[in-house]
DNA sequence: CAGAATTTAATGCGGATGCATCTCATGCGT
DNA sequence: ACGCATGAGATGCATCCGCATTAAATTCTG
């Protein structure tokens, strides 16, 4: 079988860029304006599926992160004044995590960040 | 431009695709032999590029993986016996890295599981 | 309705990583 | 030969993550 060998190959070829990506996106957003990638991309997901307050799990659903890991990444958000996290009255146990201006602002410009370090980074050949 | 959004697009397909099956490597390998991805495809590499002996350095460039982080894996490896770490003569702030037949072992055993998970779990259609 | 089972989110803990730094060893210029 | 810059790899530290557990609220069941 060389069917084996084609598989490793796209894998590797696949963490590779990821790895290449995903690094230089969490440097440049560090550096340029002092969020994570997981951060920037909570926030993306929060202008995204823009409707007012989102419950965890929703934001989890839309993105790739444990729900402990988004657990501290709100909390982390909430911290730099990005985010609000609020009781859901509906069902007490949830939490409604609603995004700031000052999480906006930083979102927005991030942004271009983000789009850059895509744009540079991001093999379009696949 | 549209285009932005598409840059968006493909770089989350891409990391949704990476996650899902790294998530999966890791836990499977981990399961099933006790090794985490970095430290089977470290064994992989050591493997793959077959002439007895290599340096960190080699070893480091063939896979994405900071100089620090391979040097805890390689420590980890050692740890397991599944690898040996001994000076170089030649140029003594280098480190040769050899893997041990405890190592091989592993790693051919855990090929089986590697090459399953890909095979379930990597998109054939980019 | 009382109590068990389930769901939601937070958290303690251990482990892996990256950055910065450190220690040696080598090489280069004078 | 001496001194300084450079290179290889190890390590302290802070951070982030996943797993397992916990606490509180809700839902299901008898």
């Amino acid at each position: 079988m060389e069917a084996e060998s084609a598989l490793v190959g796209r894998w590797r070829k696949l963490a590779s860029c990821y790895n290449t990506v995903a690094c230089a996106l969490e440097r440049a957003l560090q550096d340029a304006h002092g969020v994570s990638m997981s951060e920037y991309e909570t926030l993306d997901r929060l202008v995204d599926l823009d409707c007012e307050k989102h419950r965890m799990q929703e934001i989890a659903a839309a993105m790739y992160l444990s729900q402990s890991a988004l657990s501290r990444t709100v909390a982390r958000l909430e911290k730099h004044g990005y985010v609000q996290r609020g009781l859901c009255e509906a069902d007490r146990r949830g939490v409604f995590v609603k995004i700031t201006d000052a999480g906006r602002r930083c979102h927005s410009e991030a942004r271009e960040t983000h789009l850059k370090v895509l744009a540079e980074h991001l093999d379009s050949t696949p």
